[in-house]
DNA sequence: GTAGGGTTAG
């Protein structure tokens, strides 16, 4: 027989705490109880008590408990740092941190991890280096705990080096100390670091489990490496691994972000236990791969019997009307944030609408309503939408208008300054168009390069526009001057040159025609089957004219080639693209 | 006579 069934029976106020959980109003009305019997002396119920409060989230009842104790001693401060920090309330952890320091109540090893936790969620470095200090005068030092938390608490303060230096001289490395390092590179975006972490871990023999996997799922995701997420995911299941909400939910991520949307919906279809971060990463895959239709539909399926969407929720899929030109759901679904859900949109929901209004041509209407929103000084993303929507619809007076009024207020956003001057090359204003050049170059602003990036055969290659680094250069051009050629002769028309319809800040010395996208898909026809979708990966957004050259190639070469742009998907196809041109 | 930590997903 289990042991622990014959340990001694709790007190019945200790049972009724149990049975009240984390649920404020049975809590206290267990706690009128517990004074009413006297028993409210007792520590130990207090401290329950406590905890519990702090679980259901009411960090007032909390301190007022803490407060009714008239000597706390280690263990109630411990627990009221530890709660604290673990449901969210990290300046409360630092608050009750110095109390205890001022009641000359030494700090454990306990206590430092989850105020390093608490400074992390807070990225408060000045804070956290000095408990830093602190826990190497204590002599915790080199707990592993400990160690962890500082690990995690550095990298998410941005300061890499620091962590890396406490992850190297970590005496022993747990499972966790790799995956605070792996997690800590992801999240600052260097993939392939976290990737490689990874892997030298394996080789070290220290098991990865399934927060690892999170973590270098994410890593994939980010790449937009496809073949190697899918052996991830094999080696998930290989081990026989659990698929937990985080670790689904990172699967579905990874699949949406490379393209591959209907796997995703097969790993959210099996799994047992679903959230609603699990729902919006599935609605947000069918948004910006294209599927608006599908995406909405799922929406409606979540609000009929899934978990309460909540602001994220709706970013992605008014992002889906914005994308997919759904104007009626759009206005719809905005309302009901506050009507049915009373949620407040932010800015990324203005953004959104407006964007929406804009690409569907009511200039006017996303005019009126930044205008309506802001009566003062409106956020500059706002402006940024209204921006793009005035190229798209060619409106040269108020995208003018608009991108000065963006030059003065961020005048140090290249963004803003290719946007202006590609709309007065629309315009064939070509004389601004040099004026807005030179203005970029007196103020020593660099554009982003553009670059892409193919992976054959399980190598990633990077192409940058006009690039001739690689070995089989001559080839490459040579391959896409001639496709370009089957191209034109299947009715394909370049831009002109002279007008710059470039959407990032490419140089336009170059001809388009060498974009990276163009090069990279050029490589990847010359080495890869008949059969196989070619997939790309940008860092900017595509311009209009690769855009329409890709449509035919997908037609000349009969292949299918997907492009992940900055923001969202394209999949080529037949000579049509699922963005129906929309994006 | 009270608990037990650090890492993870949109």
């Amino acid at each position: 027989m289990d042991t622990k069934l014959i340990s001694p029976p709790k007190s019945p106020a200790y049972k009724a705490l149990l049975r009240a959980g984390p649920n404020l109003k049975p809590l206290q009305q267990v706690h009128a109880h517990i004074v009413v019997s006297g028993s409210h002396r007792s520590r130990s119920l207090l401290t329950k008590l406590l905890t519990l409060a702090c679980e259901a989230g009411s960090i007032l009842y909390t301190h007022r408990l803490f407060f009714s104790v008239p000597n706390p001693d280690s263990f109630l401060f411990n627990s009221v740092i530890k709660c604290s920090s673990k449901f969210g309330f990290p300046q409360h952890t630092v608050f009750f941190y110095h109390t205890m320091l001022g009641f000359r109540i030494p700090p454990s090893s306990y206590t430092f991890t989850s105020v390093i936790k608490a400074c992390a969620d807070l990225s408060a470095l000045g804070l956290g280096k000095g408990v830093h200090s602190h826990v190497v005068v204590c002599g915790c030092g080199s707990e592993s705990f400990v160690q962890a938390a500082l690990v995690s608490f550095y990298s998410k303060c941005g300061e890499f080096g620091v962590a890396r230096k406490v992850f190297d001289k970590m005496p022993e490395r747990t499972v966790v100390g790799w995956n605070s390092m792996i997690s800590g590179y992801e999240q600052n975006g260097f993939s392939r670091e976290a990737i490689e972490l990874f892997n030298e871990m394996k080789e070290l023999r220290v098991e990865p489990d399934s927060t690892a996997f999170v973590s270098v799922l994410a890593a994939c995701s980010q790449l937009g490496a496809l073949a190697l997420g899918c052996s991830v995911h094999d080696e998930v299941t290989k081990k026989g691994l659990y698929i937990n909400v985080a670790l689904g939910t990172s699967l579905i991520n990874m699949y949406a972000r490379c393209g591959n949307v209907s796997k995703a919906r097969e790993v959210f279809d099996s799994m047992n236990e679903r959230n609603v971060i699990t729902w919006t990463a599935m609605i947000s895959g069918y948004a910006t791969n294209g599927y608006g239709t599908q995406a909405m539909e799922l929406f409606a399926e979540m609000r009929a019997h899934g978990p309460r969407p909540n602001t994220v929720t709706f970013v992605a899929v008014l992002a889906a009307c914005a994308h997919t030109g759904l104007v009626k759901e759009g206005r719809q679904v905005y309302a009901s944030m506050r009507q049915e859900y009373g949620l407040v949109p932010g800015v990324e929901h203005h953004v959104c609408q407006v964007d929406m209004l804009g690409r569907a041509g009511l200039l006017n209407e996303a005019y009126q309503f930044i205008k309506e929103l802001s009566p003062g000084e409106a956020a500059p993303p706002l402006w940024t939408a209204m921006l793009g929507a005035c190229k798209m619809h060619k409106n040269i007076d108020i995208g003018v208008t608009v991108a000065e009024h963006l030059l003065e207020v961020e005048p140090e956003n290249p963004g803003h300054y290719v946007m202006l001057s590609n709309i007065y090359a629309l315009a064939g204003r070509m004389d601004r168009v040099e004026m807005v050049r030179n203005m970029m170059k007196g103020r020593s602003l660099r554009k982003r390069v553009g670059y892409s990036t193919i992976d054959v055969n399980q190598k990633t290659y990077l192409f940058s526009m006009g690039d001739k680094s690689h070995s089989e250069t001559n080839e490459i051009y040579q391959y896409l001057d001639e496709l370009i050629w089957r191209c034109r002769e299947a009715g394909y028309a370049p831009e002109r040159e002279s007008v710059m319809h470039e959407v990032e800040e490419e140089e336009r010395e170059y001809a388009l025609r060498y974009h990276s996208e163009k090069l990279a898909i050029a490589f990847g026809l010359l080495k890869t089957k008949d059969v196989e979708a070619i997939r790309i990966v940008k860092n900017l957004r595509m311009c209009e004219d690769c855009h329409s050259a890709i449509k035919f190639i997908s037609v000349v070469t009969k292949r299918e080639i997907i492009v992940r742009d900055k923001l969202r998907f394209h999949h080529f196809k037949d000579g049509s693209c699922s963005c129906l041109d929309y994006w």
